[in-house]
DNA sequence: CCTGGGGATTAAAACGTTTCCACAGCGCGA
DNA sequence: TCGCGCTGTGGAAACGTTTTAATCCCCAGG
């Protein structure tokens, strides 16, 4: 509880309290030997720089927010090890929030991040408002959105695009000889949802067919154990030949469950995911998936944000788009 | 940004701002009338408090931080999201600090935790210097430690039986005729790792065989990649009847480059894992596994710091200890 | 009518830093 | 020798909140 401030440090030093000061934010300012004498105070007394008042008084922090939709699914989790590489490198904490697909809950955690005054926010927004997103803007933070375009012109967003993503991959089970496909996608107010299947859509006007043939099975929450339950319901209303599903966690729970259900992949029904996450190639039939550049999402997001922080007259905001790209597995062949 | 302060709504609701301190704080304190007020200003202003100057006047603050070895781990993922369920009900932010097994990177982490004055750490520490630790508690910061014994008795921890596993997981292995066994391992700077396999020796002493003839392949990561690096020096050294790896990324790894090699599993070599990742039951061979309760090990661990940190005096340091349970499949059919 | 007490509110100090301004000392050119 | 500018350092205010002690007001009890 020997809580050390920046007085001690001074007063054990032999300086004033702005030396001290000067010494952990601009050391080029303060004379070399000076400098010493501080830095010995320093870890002799093992003193700390308390955060808060450092924040209060400079009037910003070095922490920001990454707010994302599911912790559990692996993307998310690549995308934030990317987040956290450059976070570390530069010296930022990172404080971390998982929306679950809920905008309330995403909303809570939107608050908890403009009370810290965190520098900026990551965001992969759960719904469509940009104006919760505007709030945070009017308080000074800045907000780069992760897999998702921007909302405004001023703002750095960096994508993959879903719709080429989508029209890929059904373009893809088209050409295995399937004519009737079903989409199982997670909740239609995510956009990546709506994006894959309208691009699922143009692929089959692209090939002849009526694109309301879709059969579009929603699931509630993007994971395997949602996977299976909407292979329940395929499965209830006959099985198309092809089946393509939002994520890849949907997918490994169709996958499971048909097979149990003694349904061959790809004999019976072919069948692909998205994001192409490690486990899409471990798989009991590896599983074609759509591959997006999830670490690099991360890490060119967080750069964006932080020289946007850093360097707010020569920033010039970004909007990149990465092409997804198809890798073929068992499951298609 | 507008920057407003509790005086703007203390001026815009004709009160004083310690009246608005109160609201915000102790709204039973305060006549309803007022409250009312205040209320309506501080919405019709859009004020959101500033939680530095909050912490730094009350001397904590409402933030905890989460320390792991690798965010890529499902294993640590699932943890992550109990944490962060617990902490957001409870209205607490989590610093997320990923160590990638360094202690370096864990210092650093340590590091920014303390700047930022957090109420408590979790941490899942990736050395075994019980003195970084203690230096936090130094500054009356709670730590907890997660799937990991406790250092000291005035201090909470949830943990596993690792021994228990892994004597639990080469038993079994023994039980399906193996007579030669291999441990594929992560960094012996890892306890867990350490554990798993003391529990592996004693299986083996326990059925009349030298531990001694255990044959250990220690990988620099605890990955897929890593796994199949690993299956690439036990194929060179020749194959034993049974591996068992101290993950199930390192499992799927070994899996995956012994199928790809020609080996048959379970018929060549049975294999097993040790965390249950909801990956392991869809993997091409489904990989019998050692399960841990990885959400309540996240859930619990927080409400005891939460509880440690809320209630100082009625708090009971718990030292936790669940037992894993084994999980059979095909790998070991 | 006076006193006392209790609830509601206020005023002011304090938290630990950063930053602005002033000032001291020094070297250099005039 | 004087003055100027430059570098390094000190002093003090300010950041937005919480908290303690003090004040105010009102009402009940005597």
């Amino acid at each position: 509880m020997a809580m050390v401030s920046i007085k001690d440090v001074a007063a054990l030093a032999g300086v004033s309290p702005g030396t001290v000061s000067n010494v952990l934010n601009r050391p080029g300012k303060v004379a070399p030997a000076t400098r010493e004498r501080v830095e010995a105070a320093i870890s002799e007394l093992g003193f700390v720089r308390h955060g808060s008042a450092s924040t209060l008084r400079a009037g910003h922090s070095r922490t920001i927010g990454l707010s994302v939709i599911d912790i559990g699914n692996p993307f998310f989790t690549e995308v934030a090890a990317g987040v956290e590489d450059v976070a570390s490198e530069l010296g930022y904490a990172v404080i971390l929030g998982n929306s679950a697909g809920s905008t309330d809950k995403e909303d809570r955690n939107l608050r908890v991040l403009a009370e810290h005054r965190v520098r900026g926010v990551l965001i992969t927004p759960s719904g469509e408002d940009p104006a919760r997103l505007d709030r945070l803007r009017e308080h000074g933070i800045s907000v780069v959105l992760v897999d998702h375009p921007a909302h405004r012109p001023d703002q750095c967003a960096v994508a993959v695009d879903d719709v080429a993503g989508g029209r890929a991959a059904v373009a893809h089970l088209l050409g295995k000889g399937a004519r009737s496909l079903a989409y199982v996608t997670g909740p239609l107010t995510i956009r990546q949802c709506v994006e894959r299947r309208e691009g699922a859509k143009m692929a089959m006007t692209g090939a002849g067919l009526d694109p309301a043939a879709l059969r579009v099975v929603e699931a509630a929450t993007m994971t395997a154990k949602a996977g299976e339950k909407a292979a329940g319901e395929l499965a209830a209303a006959g099985l198309p030949e092809a089946v393509f599903c939002a994520n890849d966690l949907l997918a490994l729970g169709v996958l499971r469950a048909l097979l149990r259900s003694g349904v061959r992949v790809p004999e019976d029904v072919v069948l692909m995911g998205y994001d192409d996450i490690d486990f899409a190639a471990a798989s009991t039939v590896s599983l074609t998936s759509m591959r997006q550049p999830t670490y690099q999402l991360g890490r060119i997001a967080t750069e964006l944000l932080l020289d946007e922080c850093d360097n707010p007259d020569t920033h010039a905001h970004q909007h990149i788009m990465f092409q997804p790209e198809l890798v073929a597995r068992e499951s298609t062949q």
